[in-house]
DNA sequence: GTGAAAGCGCTAACAA
DNA sequence: TTGTTAGCGCTTTCAC
């Protein structure tokens, strides 16, 4: 009881090629005709079935989304872009959550690509020589979004991230800090964790010619508890810090909430800055200093490039560096 | 150059028939066939094209999801539960952002129908007679996550907001609370506006014999800055609250704010409660006490309703409220 | 148990 | 301009 384009055919008087017609060069239809199919076709409430059009077309106009969890508040927000351009190009997302799990994720893939998708583009986790054989073998189209890969040529789009901790650190020292102690990311994290502490680093050696990173570095995994353990511990064993710069927000939360339980005052005792400016750095008490990704872009620019990928052959820009921002607000104190 | 079932047949020497059975029903194709069969897919590196599968079966395994923005905590929480259960079931999901806009949900909608989605989920939004009619016309088995209608037999999963409301009320009363405030959710709001404004209204004029709402009760849209504004105006005109009920997390936080700001100590001063229970609320300090909604529950199970009512013909049952739960944290003060 | 052939709904030559 | 026809890659009778 499905409507076809026989139907369609049929009740206008035509051939079906020249329904057909009317659906993807209207202008090759004499007027008439093609009134009068535009008309039925609204009358019989026809929708043409892509899957027969994809098997055809080789094109299906839907993109696989791999990221490691929806729920993430930096994930939400970049695939809420990557989302607005696959609609503005005609294109649907297929949402996979990979829980950063090898099994998973080449599950994901094979359906990906039994579907027929277009392409794909792969969120926030480092690209191991395994995964990218995996890419290989797989034959489709892809783009990193928020990571990226030094050893493969795949197309990416992300932040500058050491950049972007220099900057930071800048600003703390503008602000009048030296004694400066970090959360960093995992160091097995060769996206979020290694880079920005390597540029913490440099700038501890280059600005304080400080190398006794033990003492002012704590690590966590990006998550509220795991900032919050970090903190305690960078607390427990420097007492001399009078700012911590966080990798993520959530750990800068983490970080602030353990603060607040021990009665030592943000920003006044000591100042935290955090790193991504998910939604929750304005909604903190007090609100969240921090270093801006232009998350929403990011998805935004990615689809983008696979959608040029997809036109062109290839991106116009293979490693694609969009520009941070720091967002300062109430969590640094000036101690000038 | 793609690798079809004609390939896989010819090498291994047998019809494409046989091939195809292997892959539906392995059980009918002899032992030394099929292994063979199994062998050169692998070889190959097939895989079956879901299109020209999905043109025949009339079942894609794909779901449409229509919510409104993913970059929503909320939001972002019921999909987690909803990509869990497809994932389970073997099906994927197309996340569409409507935005609240009707002309962006009957282009999705159209999308969908195309792409042959075997059903939708709708979250989120009320369902006015208009989309009820865009619903039936579409012929798609669609189920309401954290929605419901009581004027039409659509499937729906949520929470039972009066009831949790009338708990929460409760909840502060035995903290000894006896001047209560709301911040409520706009009243055009069918779902999470009225629902919750009725049951606060009907719990006070029980509890209290209070009818004075203009002067306990204010408005929002469920947003961190609309909480800000909604508490700035609740505290100009009414200074006896000690505390304030809000039928959100985000305005909760909002709210919490602007007494940060004005030197009013939550929960010393003011007790703060919210609604939803999403990750900011015990990253927050202090930390939130609230009404939880299970929000992957909620995801998961409209999803699991929508593939029984794919496999079924119907969902066992038609409106399904999942429990709340008050979460105690921080944010409110026991002043018996 | 296996193969030949029809057809799912559509597009794209090729003719007319 | 329009219609006829051959597939796209697969499943599923229906014979054998």
């Amino acid at each position: 009881m499905k409507i076809t384009i026989r139907d369609v055919a049929r009740l206008s008087d035509v051939s079906i090629s020249t329904v057909s017609r009317v659906l993807n060069s209207p202008g090759s239809v004499k007027k008439d005709k093609r009134e009068k199919v535009l008309q039925t076709i609204k009358e019989l409430n026809y929708h043409p079935n892509a899957l027969a059009r994809g098997l055809i077309n080789k094109r299906t106009h839907s993109i696989g989304v791999l990221i490691t969890d929806v729920s993430n508040p930096f994930v939400s927000e970049v695939i809420r872009g990557m989302e607005e351009a696959a609609h503005k190009m005609g294109s649907n997302l297929i949402i996979c959550n990979t829980d950063q799990n090898k099994e998973k994720m080449i599950e994901y893939l094979r359906v990906l690509k039994e579907k027929q998708v277009d392409g794909f583009v792969f969120t926030s986790e480092p690209v191991s020589e395994e995964y990218h054989e995996i890419f290989q073998e797989l034959g489709l189209p892809v783009v990193l979004a928020a990571t990226h890969s030094l050893e493969y040529d795949l197309p990416s789009v992300k932040v500058d991230d050491e950049q972007a901790v220099f900057d930071a650190v800048d600003f703390l020292i503008k602000k009048g800090h030296t004694q400066i102690g970090m959360i960093s990311g995992p160091t097995w994290d060769p996206i979020s964790g290694t880079p920005r502490l390597f540029a913490f680093k440099s700038a501890m050696r280059e600005k304080f010619s400080r190398t006794d990173f033990e003492t002012i570095v704590e690590y966590g995994s990006f998550t509220f508890d795991s900032g919050y353990t970090a903190m305690k511990k960078l607390h427990e064993k420097n007492q001399t810090i009078t700012t911590v710069f966080c990798a993520s927000d959530e750990m800068a939360l983490g970080a602030m909430s353990y603060l607040y339980e021990k009665r030592i005052s943000v920003p006044d005792d000591v100042s935290v800055m955090g790193f991504d400016n998910t939604k929750i750095a304005k909604m903190c008490i007090p609100k969240l200093t921090t270093v801006a990704q232009p998350m929403y872009e990011i998805g935004y620019e990615s689809v983008t490039a696979l959608e040029q990928t997809l036109e062109d052959g290839q991106a116009s820009q293979l490693r694609k560096y969009l520009t941070h921002e720091i967002i300062e607000r109430e969590s640094v104190k000036d101690i000038n």
